[in-house]
DNA sequence: TGACGGGGTGCAACCGGTTGCGGACAATCA
DNA sequence: TGATTGTCCGCAACCGGTTGCACCCCGTCA
């Protein structure tokens, strides 16, 4: 009684023993299903009670490995932990969520230089996984050498991997086009130098480009901390009377400098972000922006690699072929749009 | 070579035949520290060749097995994915970090109500565990129940569990300080009805009161959406020239209502709020703030962890007595106050 | 030269499950 | 009643490592 007496976790034998079953029998006995279990209703009933009454839980590892499956997907990232990124929250919470509704454990992978989560992919530690944002080719050439289903969340296909991503051009436009219908014909578009690069700055702009060109407006394209890119849209040279921030780390700033400069929003210029994130909505005025589907992308990423991860370990169906899907983002009008004064 | 041909991963097995050795020195061989192992040089360096010729990796879920550590911990949340909250990045950042200098792997654990975490928490799938916030107490009995290793991040100390926490308190008294000695005599205290309820909100009030209250000055107390918030704050019956938020979620829309209301910050109100996040330091003016050592408590969280970890698994050392550290917090001042225009 | 000691290796049990196969027994059918 | 079928369960191998123990062989010392 003075030993530490480590409560010991009981096993298949301990059940067996206890219902003088073999191990195999209270195995079949726990997970199969009630209909074509080969082992009889009162065994069954007999060896749950026992189970329930001892507390047991099927070892993990063990399970795993008899079944070369681990049912646990890693998630990948680079840099900082990601979900930080308040983009991410949505998403990896939907991601999450239907991953685990399938039982699945999630673990978080930072994809280190130094390359020891290359430990962990070649150690079988999971049977799938998510990257977030676009994956420097070498990394998704080791998993593809693994051969492991992998999804790219909020990336753009360029290789053979499965992708799910926000039409971000489209995105581009819907703000082009929200401001050429106000009647604005010269508009901004910026990004912070401090900005993760990403490949969605460029998509965005392209967008935009394209939808003002066509209607024979004008982008002018401004890079930089928003103090000093605040008076340059102001400068009544340009012309400007709307901006377009390419995320809500952007806007917020460039809100206030504008605000601060004595410009008002949006009687002296319109304003867009991207991303309907905090604190866009309880600025001053409200600031219109582009919602990126966040949610959905992390429930299609998930399905995508559900489905992957269903043919995998010497399973004789074919992996499904890879899968790259393209959300639409969506406008939220607010009140930093409005028609330009001089209309 | 039409059939799929899985690569099959390399064992131990493997390399013993390459080697004409028996798996048991091959395992030796590769993972004992060069000189205290059983093994001779030669035959080493042998093993090491062609297991890097194979690119072999240990399979994790056997090595967890028969060693019974697994080697990685469980990140408990409740809710919503937690790092999503911004003040967690820092704190997960350096804990993840820390962790995997030590080789841990880390778990996304959901705390649902539905318990499937239980089945996690005993199906030994992890060493030891970490909970962000405050945990429900029926959870940490569980915890205590399979004698898991465990410590609560941002959480005040409440039973026999290790715990790092930011002294909110005395960020409370730093925020009050610092008004007192602009001149300040009456200071609001705001949150949001919105806030994750958080025993921080209590002991931030508390400190600040204590500070306030000590040096004869008053606290109001006003908890409500900002926008409600806000004319009651610049009601002259009240007399208030400064306001101290819960956190940077209600600093922000107040700052922006209060503009709007015409008063100016700081010269009519001065503004301290918690936490030293995005878009504080980007508002004009830039927001006095309390912040909180986020990284030094996923710092101190990982070591405790580890700590505690080491003496897992029938290990005869006793596991280390459970500790409470509490990190000081520190005040970061920018524009957003001064002393009250009466003075 | 024979006993002893120790370094280097093999053997086999074990971790805790899963699963193919065969056997026992009862029920059904000829 | 004997052959056949089907139900239910036990046996044992296996997943891929780890590790205690025995063994072999060679050098050393008496």
């Amino acid at each position: 009684m003075s030993a530490p007496t480590l409560k010991p976790k009981p096993t298949l034998s301990d059940i067996a023993e206890r219902c003088q079953l073999s191990k195999g029998t209270v195995s079949r006995a726990l997970h199969l299903s009630d209909k074509d279990s080969p082992v009889s209703e009162s065994t069954r009933q007999r060896v749950r009670k026992v189970a329930q009454e001892l507390g047991y839980r099927a070892n993990w590892q063990a399970q795993a490995l008899s079944r070369g499956r681990t049912h646990s997907v890693g998630l990948l990232y680079e840099g900082t932990v990601p979900m930080l990124d308040s983009v991410y929250r949505d998403m990896l919470e939907t991601f999450v969520q239907k991953l685990r509704a399938f039982d699945y454990h999630l673990q978080l992978v930072p994809v280190d230089p130094a390359g020891i989560w290359s430990e962990a992919l070649r150690g079988g530690r999971f049977d799938g996984c998510a990257m977030l944002q676009n994956a420097p080719r070498p990394i998704l050439n080791e998993i593809a050498d693994v051969e492991m289903p992998i999804v790219l969340l909020n990336a753009a296909a360029s290789g053979g991997e499965s992708t799910v991503c926000p039409d971000d051009e489209g995105g581009g436009r819907l703000a082009g086009e929200h401001l050429l219908k106000l009647g604005h014909r010269t508009i901004a578009y910026t990004y912070d130098t401090d900005a993760v690069p990403h490949f969605s700055i460029r998509t965005r702009q392209r967008g935009l480009e394209q939808a003002v060109q066509e209607a024979g407006g004008r982008v002018m394209f401004f890079k930089g901390h928003q103090y000093e890119v605040a008076p340059k849209l102001l400068d009544p040279a340009n012309g400007i009377t709307a901006t377009v921030c390419y995320s809500h780390f952007e806007a917020t700033p460039l809100l206030q400098h504008l605000w601060q400069l004595g410009a008002k929003v949006p009687d002296d210029m319109s304003l867009v972000a991207f991303n309907d994130e905090f604190p866009l909505g309880s600025l001053i005025p409200p600031v219109t922006t582009v919602g990126v589907p966040a949610a959905q992308i992390g429930l299609h990423g998930a399905e995508i690699l559900l489905r992957q991860m269903r043919g995998t370990t010497n399973d004789a169906r074919p992996r499904p072929p890879s899968k790259n899907i393209i959300l639409e983002e969506s406008l939220i009008i607010r009140a930093s749009t409005a028609k330009p004064r001089s209309t």
